[in-house]
DNA sequence: TGGATAGAAGATAATTATTTTCCTTTAAGT
DNA sequence: ACTTAAAGGAAAATAATTATCTTCTATCCA
């Protein structure tokens, strides 16, 4: 189910409210990070005329917004997610699961800056080996 | 011009030797990160019927030999590197250049694998900005 | 609350990007 | 040199994305 805080979120992001916009977020939300194949084929069965170009125009409007994110993953198709508080990424080589990590960044920004010499305002962080479960899987 | 070493390179990798192929490596050497639309017109200027097909082949075999690898970048068409040492992006958002960057991950490493619990083996690290050109430019 | 209207949805066409096919040519190993 | 597996090139086939046009609807305001 859609909080209000979403309802209200694509509001204040000049974003009209439709019901597959509600229900792009729905996904969004529950899911986490999705394609856009994922997601057609999650909206299809809720809106089972809605169009793939519809999906894709939300999602153009929601990154224009930056509401959503896209998330460019190693050998995978691109994943978005709902636009929250920063963070890293986890993929999992073998289920292919994404999620989210929260690590301080400081020390290594210092040193990309340090070395680079550039000013980073911006930072894409993917990490990709065996989740738990993977882990468990293969070692039995 | 090409080194013995990415002719042996691309020889112990199982590539046949080919002067298309060795052109990308020179590309790919000297450029450092290009798109395939990249490669494909820098390869035009030598060989005028070069296929487009004949590019994306290549890239493929070689990414698959691990020869090559690709680097995702957000609001950009991947680009193409040699594989070498392990290293960072830096992507600067005025000028799009993209640069290598070495820095130590240990720390962020060892941080993800303790909030995540998977087992890393892989990162992929790109860090946007502004180069130093750009930050000159913009402050004047 | 009942239009007016900008913007969204849906269908489809058009582009663009990528992969595959098929046939010719060539690199690499006898 | 001869053989063969693989590569190149042209074009067709797929896939992915964007554009267009018409119809519909969320939002705004009298």
């Amino acid at each position: 189910m859609i909080m209000k805080d979403n309802l209200e979120l694509l509001k204040s992001y000049q974003l009209k409210i439709t019901p597959q916009r509600i229900a792009i977020v729905e996904e969004l939300a529950s899911h986490g990070h999705l394609s856009i194949e994922d997601l057609y084929q999650g909206l299809l069965e809720r809106f089972p005329t809605i169009s793939l170009a519809t999906v894709y125009k939300n999602i153009n409007a929601m990154e224009e917004k930056e509401f959503v994110q896209e998330v460019k993953i190693p050998e995978q198709k691109s994943k978005y997610e709902l636009t929250k508080a920063h963070h890293a990424h986890v993929v999992c080589q073998e289920c292919k699961k994404v999620e989210d990590v929260v690590v301080s960044t400081k020390t290594i920004l210092d040193e990309v800056k340090d070395v680079s010499h550039y000013r980073i305002n911006r930072d894409d962080l993917i990490f990709t080996g065996l989740c738990p479960e993977c882990v468990v899987k293969q070692s039995a």
